[in-house]
DNA sequence: ATGGTGGGTTCCCCA
């Protein structure tokens, strides 16, 4: 089974790139993060003509995520237990085969410090009461999307320039943390140890051909699930060229 | 240290 993570910085804006980038590469599941739409408004055709079954939960203009499958999606989730009615539409999940998935589009936080932030910190606690309560970590799970956190400074393409930054500061890493306490592996480390591994350069500046990058697009894998786990890559290929996402898809294989 | 780009909608927010 072959699974993408992918934050698209709209699905719209990203058709014309993402199909054809399905058809060469075929995952069985993808998770895309930033869809930026209602649900009404989703080109759910283009997807549905590659094979695709899918679950969506959009909002206008922000956030929104999706999940495409070749198999079909049971037990769909739509959000956390306590989400109010606006709630921002971050998280869906469901079950392909004997493999259960939870698509995330972790708050950004903006700045150290600011209510963006402390949203952010109090996300992340409603996310490790949510695995912990609902979730049971000797089946196979794959939690998985844009974290918008480093996981340490092999992260980081500057960790100076980004010390206690947002995206790196020590109370989301704790944060994250914490989840992964409850028995969740950071999948690509179990293939690659070695620092300068990035999923996201910022659009301005000329960040990806600096290659100043940060890793913030993660598979966290159950025990199960990891032992399942042959290769975690990420497709630099798809942040090059014209009209890329900021972040670049990763793909991970499980046997 | 700053500003740069891009998407979606609005006369600016968010990343």
């Amino acid at each position: 089974m072959k699974i993408v993570t992918w934050n698209v910085n709209s699905v719209r804006a990203r058709l014309p790139r993402l199909t054809p980038w399905l058809e060469d590469v075929r995952p069985d599941v993808v998770c895309l993060q930033e869809t930026k739409v209602v649900d009404e408004l989703f080109p759910r055709e283009p997807f549905e003509e590659l094979g695709y079954n899918l679950v969506i939960s959009g909002q206008k203009s922000y956030n929104g995520v999706a999940i495409l499958s070749r198999e079909p999606i049971e037990n769909p989730v739509y959000g956390f237990p306590d989400d109010d009615e606006d709630a921002q539409k971050r998280v869906i999940g469901g079950v392909v085969g004997d493999v259960v998935f939870l698509n995330l589009y972790v708050p950004n936080g903006s700045t150290v410090g600011s209510d963006k932030y402390e949203f952010k910190l109090d996300w992340l606690e409603r996310l490790h009461r949510f695995l912990s309560d609902e979730y049971d970590i000797g089946e196979k799970i794959v939690v998985t999307g844009d974290f918008n956190i480093t996981f340490d400074d092999r992260d980081v393409h500057d960790p100076e320039r980004w010390h206690e930054k947002i995206l790196c500061s020590t109370l989301e890493r704790e944060a994250l943390g914490k989840v992964m306490d409850l028995g969740f592996i950071d999948a690509l480390r179990k293939h690659h140890e070695e620092p300068g591994i990035y999923t996201w350069w910022d659009l301005r500046g000329g960040s990806f051909w600096k290659d100043h990058g940060l890793r913030i697009d993660h598979f966290l894998m159950s025990p199960a699930a990891l032992e399942a786990c042959s290769s975690v890559t990420v497709d630099r290929d798809q942040r090059k060229g014209k009209g890329p996402s900021d972040h670049a898809p990763v793909v991970a294989v499980l046997d």
